[in-house]
DNA sequence: GATGAATGAGAATTCATTCAT
DNA sequence: TATGAATGAATTCTCATTCAT
């Protein structure tokens, strides 16, 4: 007698995303191209037939990661934020839940975060061109914010496109240092440091 | 009539740096594992051969790049400024000239900035292991510079780790969207907006 | 309300039916190497597992297309000439024969006749090695009517080994167009076309 | 002091030349699909590295037998017909030169001729796609002799679509013979045998 | 009888590196 | 110094076949 429908489902769907968390976790610590699949299957306890049962390609396989775990868990991250704040709280409480992320020790949300803040290191791939405009979603949501942070009469009055790359591009590199020197010696700026370049 | 033994030195020389060039482009722009090393060769306009003449491997040859390109670049900008002054001016002397370089259309100066700030990328590479100190360096200068100023009354009370740590990923950050925003559309911000995060 | 052995018993030969079918439609299309057997259960809507359960591998899965489904069929075709005429008659009728199915628009007897001519084109195949006999069966046949017909005075004194395989070669040939070039733009040459080859 | 670039122009074209014989032969004998490379880099003595430095792809390397072999040689098998005469004579002409290249123990040539006549075999690779029109060439050319013949009072009424397929289905039938039977055991049908389906 | 997940050997492809000249 | 042909190990990818249920 054969498994039923939903058993099967469930079966695919605890193999593919054993599968998807090996491959983050290498993508993420080695970048995509030093990553070999022969590393991803062993971590994962599958063979390389399993793996392209399941992905077609290595490319597939990092879209699947950034689409099946990066975007729907930064989806959730996100969610508990009211923006109908002021912009400033905002962005405090943005910073907030990112930091809170990088601070604890658990690795899993740190490289989902990274790995969406970085998809667009892998240039070439299907995956990034595809949502690049994802990219620039960040940059411009942020940007508004800041706009109309500056209306309120909160923020000072550099360029919004400049201050909005200057966080960007602070988290970022907060982020990386955050995976590649690890938990134990990483130390992280308060949300209120970073806000000294918004405030006026 | 034969070449005189300076003759082939200026040649050796040109050659290696042309080369050179080449890889350094390449690796900045696609990531170390990502060249492949055909890619060099008709960028530089060289054979297989010569390439493996003056570097052992790719490794080397990346080797070559920091240490023959990347360093001495580096140090070149960082030589006009004077220590003696007030820690605030310093960084911002500090800052000024990276933003400089970064907002200038030499995109060779951007990219040797751009490796210098992320060798570490490739954790595995001997010369990576080899410079670690090189990159912690950068960190305790700017760290201790950090200290002179909150003695000197002008920096806030974060702690100084904190705050190196964000003016090196915030300029890690803007590094990288120089290099993979391009030239035109680049934004960068004024020095002095970094400098909010320090001042009182 | 359990079922019969002979329920069962059909059931079985359906879904067996269904699988030929599918696997002689893309052996027939695509050659024998070129088919994955992925393929064939998505076309005969089975799983992996049926189709091994009937047929232990992809060359007895061959076997089978050819031992219940081609040489059948075409025994059925040839079966309903009258072999007592005079020989020209008897090809003539075996030549009407195969035009006629090529020139209907049924797709399935085309296959049939198709792999019949061209089995031995998977020359490893066991089974096409167990049936090279079958092969040259049709070919002494040709040759013992052309033979006949000779001594009848109907055929010209081109030797009959010739004759046959040129009687052959051009089936062959026209069956190959019918099954490429599909049954729209099929051009099909009259069977007296083919008969000036052998009247004297 | 390395070689000159005629050096390695000849160096090259021979490389290359023996990897297509090799190839060609292989192709002709089981098929594209059933080909594995590694039986054609033992065949040219050759490594697989040297085999993907001339060709991207298994399928360029067909197109290059194609491409390279196959159509030069066979241009040259036709270009000493002369085309002015009565249209029944080049036809014979035609089908003797065809003829006389089956009928030798040169395999050589058999099989570029095979493979000129076979190549949509391979329905899904680009070069055949790309030849699709070649192919028909030669149908229209065959049809266009054949009108001519028949003005010229020399061919029978019957469609001329007609009896160039069944021309061209002949020899393509022929020449498989020929290739699967091999020098020896083959019979081939003199050119006036052919003529037949014709004249009137 | 029936399912589809899982396997692994083997095929295609890439690329750092060597070598003869 | 300089060339580019040549290598082969490693990597990606495919597919016939097995297996637990």
């Amino acid at each position: 007698m054969p498994k039923s429908k939903e058993q099967f489902e469930q079966i695919r769907n605890e193999r593919k995303d054993t599968i998807l968390r090996s491959a983050l976790n290498l993508f993420v610590l080695k970048g995509y191209d030093a990553v070999n699949l022969d590393e991803v299957t062993k971590d994962a306890h599958c063979s390389h037939g399993l793996l392209y049962h399941y992905y077609k390609s290595k490319e597939e396989l990092y879209q699947g990661v950034i689409e099946q775990i990066v975007y729907p868990s930064c989806k959730t991250m996100v969610e508990c934020i009211n923006f109908d704040q002021k912009a400033k709280f905002v962005i405090h409480d943005l910073l907030d839940t990112v930091l809170k992320v990088l601070k604890s020790p658990n690795d899993e949300k740190v490289k989902e975060l990274y790995l969406l803040l970085n998809i667009h290191l892998q240039k070439s791939l299907k995956v990034v061109k595809k949502n690049e405009q994802g990219h620039t979603f960040i940059y411009s949501t942020i940007e508004d914010l800041i706009n109309r942070g500056k209306l309120e009469g909160d923020f000072n009055d550099y360029s919004s496109a400049e201050l909005s790359i200057s966080i960007l591009s602070l988290i970022k590199g907060i982020a990386f240092n955050r995976i590649h020197i690890g938990y134990k010696k990483f130390v992280c700026p308060h949300s209120e440091v970073i806000m000294e370049m918004l405030l006026r």
